[in-house]
DNA sequence: AGCACGCCGACT
DNA sequence: GTCGGCGTGCTC
C-alpha cells in the first residue's frame, strides 16, 4: 500500500500529494493521521489524505506516524480541499484549522485507597500523624499526588493501602458549580414560529439556512436554547458561535445553566492546555454543544444538527489570517455536508445576509417585539453644530446630554456613555455645517494624512490637498475628527464632581480580567456612569441602566469604508438597546454633526427595514456588495522590485481577461498597499470590483495560477470582500 | 526549506 | 579552462 501525503507548507509550489511507502510496522495507519516523512534532504510533517496501489515515483517510506487516531475524517479532508480551492491557500493552512491545538499533554497522577477507609486506618502504625492525615484526604476519592506528601504515599503504597492512577485531566474551562440549572420558558408567538420551523428541519435532518432578525431584547437566545435542546433530544449536536467580544461569563452562563456538562466553551483566554482538553473532550464525543468564537466552527463535533451564528453582522466572522474565510460560508458548507441547519441571527443583519433573505435564498424570520412588551428606548438626536455657535458650549458633552445625566444622577439611575473612536482613520468634517470630504470617485470619506497634509482615498488612491475652509459653507472650522476617552473622563469629573465614573477602554482593560472587573463594579452599583469605547456596546445587560449617550456618532458614520453606514446603524442600535431593559423606560441621546443623516434617523426610529431599503439602493447605485464582490489582491516580498513587477504582470493579466468579460471587472490600481511596508515586506495592491454576473472564482483562480508561474519569489494574498480595506 | 543544476561572467 | 554567483526547479 502507498500513502498519499500532503506536506505542511504554505508554499503553493509544494502544495500537492507526495507518495510514500507504508512500512509493515505502520500498516494500521488511516486517512487523517499526521506523519513525518523524508522530503528532499529533510524531514517534513504531513497528513495522509488517501491510499493508492501504485506510484510512478521511486518511493521513500514514512518515517513516523504522529497520531494514534485520525485527527479528522475523510469528509473533513474533502472539506479542506474545498476550502483550499475557495480561498486560494495551501491545503495545510486549512487542515490545521481542524487539528488539535498544540500543547504538552498534561497527565495527572492520582492516588486512591484500595481498601475501605476504616481498614486503612487500622493497618497503619498508631500515632503516624501524616499517614492518618493522608488517608483522611483520600476518604472521598482519588486526589492528585502533587497535593500530597510523596514519601508518605510511597509507604502507603508498599503497605497495599493505596494505588496510583494516571489520567488525562480535563481542566474545566468554567466553574460548573457556579451555575444553577435553568429551565426553558414558554415562547412567544414570534419565538414559537422560528422554533417550530427549526425543530422540523433538525428532526428531518434537512439542511437549510435561516436568518432570524430579532430586535434587541426579543428573546433570540431562548430560540437558540430550544433549538439546541431539540438537537440533544434527537441525539445530535450543536455549534453556537458568538463574536469573541460577546463571549462573556453572563453569556456562557445561559448555555451552561441549561445544558450543564454537555457544553464545551472555547474562548481566547483558555490556556493551550485547556484548549486541548476542550478539543479532546469534543473529539471523544463527550460534548453536545460547543460555544465559542469564530474558530469553533472547526470543532471536531460529529452529527451536527444546528450551527448558530449570533450577531451574524459582526465583522469578526471574517478571518483576518489566511485562509481569509467568511464563517457564514464555512458554516453553510459544513451544514450541507452534515444535513444540519444554519441559523444566522442579528438585531441588525448585514446587508448581504438580509439581501439573500429578501431574495429567498435564506428563510427569513423576524421578531420585532421585545420580550415582556418592554418598550424600545426613546432616542433624542442632538445637533452638535449648534453647540459651539448657538450655546457657546465648548464641551464634547452637549447641554442636552448634560441635563439628562444630571437627571439620572439625581434619580440614582445608571448611565452608559459611548465614544466610538477608531485608531488612525481620520476623516475631515466641518464643525459648522457637518460637511464631510468624500472621494469624488468612490463616495467614501477621504482619510487625512498628517505627514503630507493631504487627503487620500483608500479605495482608488485618489489624493487631493486639505481644505482650510469648508467648500460648502466657507467656515474655517473644518478639521479632522478625534477625541479620546481620558479627555471625556476629565470633562465628566469637572461637570459632575459628585458622579462616580468608570472608564472602560483598551487602557483600563488590558490586564487580565480587567474587563470583567469593571463590569462587576458597575453592576454592583459602585459607579454611576460607565464611559467606554466599542466594548460597552456588547452583550451587557444591566437592567438598571436607563440612559445611554453616544458622544460622537460621526466617527463611525464616516469611516473610509462603504460599510460605514451599516456599521453605524448596527452600533447605534446596539448601544441604544442597552437602555431600559428593566421596568423603567430607557432614553438614549445621540450627538452628531449630521443630524439629517439617514442612518441616524432610522436608528432613532429603530427602523431596520427603512435603513436597509435606503442602504441597499446606495449599494446598487455605487455598485458595492452585495451587487459585486470586492477583491483585494496583495503581492508582497522582502525584495523591493519583485512584488512591484509581479503586481504589474498580474494587472496586465487582469486587463487581458477583462477583454472577454466586458463591463464586469473594474480594476483599481496597481498601487502601493495602504500599509506599504509590514515587517520589511514591500506590499502592492490591486482592488477588483467584480459584478455578480462574473465568475469571480475562475478569474481569481487564473490570477493565482498566473502568479505561481512568475519568475522570482513573492507572496500573493487574495481576500474576497475584506472587512478592512487598510 | 534547502540543495543541485546550469548558465554566464570573471579570473589564472 | 575553470571557479563561483545566483536564479530556477525539485523534492514522492
Amino acid at each position: 500500500m502507498i500513502a498519499k501525503v500532503i506536506i505542511n507548507n504554505k508554499d503553493a509550489n509544494i502544495d500537492q500529494c507526495f507518495d510514500y511507502l507504508i512500512p509493515e510496522e505502520f500498516s494500521g495507519v488511516s486517512v487523517g493521521m499526521r506523519v513525518s516523512v523524508p522530503l528532499g534532504n529533510r524531514h517534513a510533517t504531513g497528513v495522509i489524505i488517501g491510499f493508492s496501489e501504485s506510484s510512478p515515483f521511486t518511493l521513500k517510506p514514512i518515517s513516523k506516524v504522529l497520531d494514534k487516531e485520525p485527527v479528522c475524517s475523510e469528509s473533513k479532508i474533502n472539506f479542506c480541499l474545498w476550502m483550499k480551492e475557495k480561498y486560494f491557500c495551501s491545503f495545510y493552512q486549512t487542515f490545521r484549522l481542524f487539528t488539535p491545538p498544540q500543547s504538552r499533554e498534561k497527565n495527572v497522577r492520582y492516588a486512591r485507597l484500595i481498601v475501605p477507609y476504616e481498614e486503612a486506618l487500622s493497618s497503619i502504625r498508631k500515632g503516624s500523624y501524616l499517614q492518618t492525615e493522608t488517608i483522611e484526604k483520600l476518604k472521598d476519592g482519588a486526589v492528585e499526588t502533587s497535593l500530597l506528601n510523596s514519601a508518605v504515599l510511597r509507604t502507603l503504597e508498599k503497605k497495599g493501602i493505596i494505588e496510583f492512577l494516571t489520567k488525562r485531566e480535563y481542566r474545566e474551562a468554567y466553574d460548573q458549580s457556579k451555575y444553577k440549572k435553568s429551565e426553558k420558558y414558554v415562547p412567544t408567538c414570534e419565538q414559537k414560529a422560528v422554533i417550530d420551523y427549526l425543530d422540523e428541519k433538525i428532526i428531518k435532518g434537512e439542511t437549510d439556512t435561516v436568518l432570524l432578525h430579532g430586535v434587541t431584547g426579543s428573546g433570540k437566545t431562548e430560540v437558540f436554547l430550544q433549538a439546541i435542546e431539540t438537537c440533544i433530544k434527537n441525539g445530535k449536536t450543536a455549534i453556537m458561535l458568538v463574536p469573541e467580544i460577546s463571549l462573556t461569563p453572563q453569556m456562557v452562563q445561559r448555555f451552561v445553566s441549561r445544558f450543564g456538562s454537555d457544553v464545551a466553551v472555547i474562548h481566547s483566554k483558555l490556556s493551550p492546555g485547556e484548549r486541548l482538553d476542550q478539543w479532546q473532550k469534543i473529539h471523544d464525543g463527550d460534548i453536545s454543544v460547543v460555544v465559542g468564537a469564530r474558530s469553533a466552527i472547526f470543532a471536531p463535533l460529529e452529527n451536527i444538527g444546528i450551527i448558530i451564528l449570533d450577531e451574524e453582522h459582526e465583522n469578526s466572522y471574517k478571518s483576518d489570517t489566511t485562509p481569509k474565510y467568511l464563517t457564514h460560508d464555512v458554516a453553510k458548507k459544513r451544514c450541507e455536508d452534515e444535513n444540519a441547519v444554519l441559523l444566522l441571527a442579528s438585531a441588525t443583519p448585514s446587508l448581504s445576509t438580509y439581501y439573500k433573505a429578501q431574495s429567498g435564498e435564506y428563510k427569513l424570520f423576524e421578531m420585532l417585539n421585545r420580550y415582556n412588551d418592554i418598550k424600545m428606548p426613546e432616542v433624542n438626536i442632538v445637533d452638535m453644530r449648534g453647540e459651539i455657535f448657538a450655546f457657546r458650549n465648548m464641551s464634547p458633552i452637549s447641554l442636552a446630554l448634560q441635563s439628562e445625566i444630571r437627571k439620572n444622577l439625581d434619580n440614582k439611575e445608571k448611565t452608559i456613555l459611548f465614544l466610538n473612536r477608531r485608531g488612525y482613520s481620520t476623516f475631515v468634517s466641518c464643525r459648522k455645517c457637518g460637511y464631510v470630504v468624500n472621494c469624488p470617485n468612490c463616495d467614501i470619506s477621504m482619510t487625512y494624512h498628517k505627514k503630507t497634509d493631504r487627503l487620500v482615498c483608500h479605495y482608488c488612491g485618489h489624493t487631493q490637498g486639505n481644505y482650510t475652509a469648508c467648500p460648502e459653507c466657507s467656515s474655517p472650522n473644518i478639521r479632522y475628527f478625534g477625541t479620546g476617552t481620558q479627555k471625556i473622563e476629565e470633562e465628566l469629573n469637572t461637570l459632575f464632581p459628585d458622579a462616580r465614573v468608570l472608564r472602560m477602554d483598551t487602557d483600563t482593560t488590558s490586564k487580565k480580567g480587567g474587563h470583567e472587573e469593571i463590569l462587576e463594579k458597575f453592576s454592583k452599583g459602585e459607579a454611576d456612569i460607565l464611559l467606554g469605547t466599542q466594548m460597552v456596546t456588547k452583550g451587557l445587560d444591566f437592567p438598571d441602566v436607563t440612559l445611554v449617550g453616544v458622544l460622537a456618532a460621526d466617527t463611525s458614520l464616516s469611516l473610509d469604508d462603504f460599510r460605514a453606514g451599516e456599521r453605524s446603524f448596527s452600533l447605534l442600535t446596539q448601544v441604544c438597546g442597552r437602555a431600559g431593559r428593566g421596568f423603567i423606560p430607557g432614553r438614549a441621546v445621540i450627538q452628531t454633526y449630521q443630524p439629517d443623516n439617514q442612518v441616524i434617523k432610522h436608528a432613532k426610529e429603530h427602523d431596520y427595514k427603512s435603513f436597509y431599503e435606503n442602504e441597499i439602493r446606495g449599494r446598487y447605485r455605487m455598485n458595492y456588495p452585495p451587487f459585486c464582490d470586492i477583491v483585494s489582491i496583495i503581492i508582497s516580498s522582502d525584495n523591493k522590485e519583485v512584488p512591484e513587477t509581479h503586481i504589474k504582470e498580474v494587472s496586465k493579466f487582469i486587463k487581458e481577461y477583462s477583454k472577454h468579460e466586458t463591463g464586469k471587472i473594474y480594476m483599481l490600481g496597481p498601487m502601493e498597499a495602504p500599509v506599504a511596508k509590514i515587517n520589511n515586506n514591500y506590499r502592492y495592491r490591486i482592488l477588483l470590483k467584480c459584478k455578480k454576473s462574473l465568475d469571480t472564482h475562475s478569474l481569481l483562480s487564473g490570477i493565482y495560477e498566473f502568479h505561481k508561474k512568475l519568475k522570482g519569489k513573492s507572496f500573493i494574498s487574495i481576500d474576497i470582500n475584506p472587512t478592512n480595506m487598510i
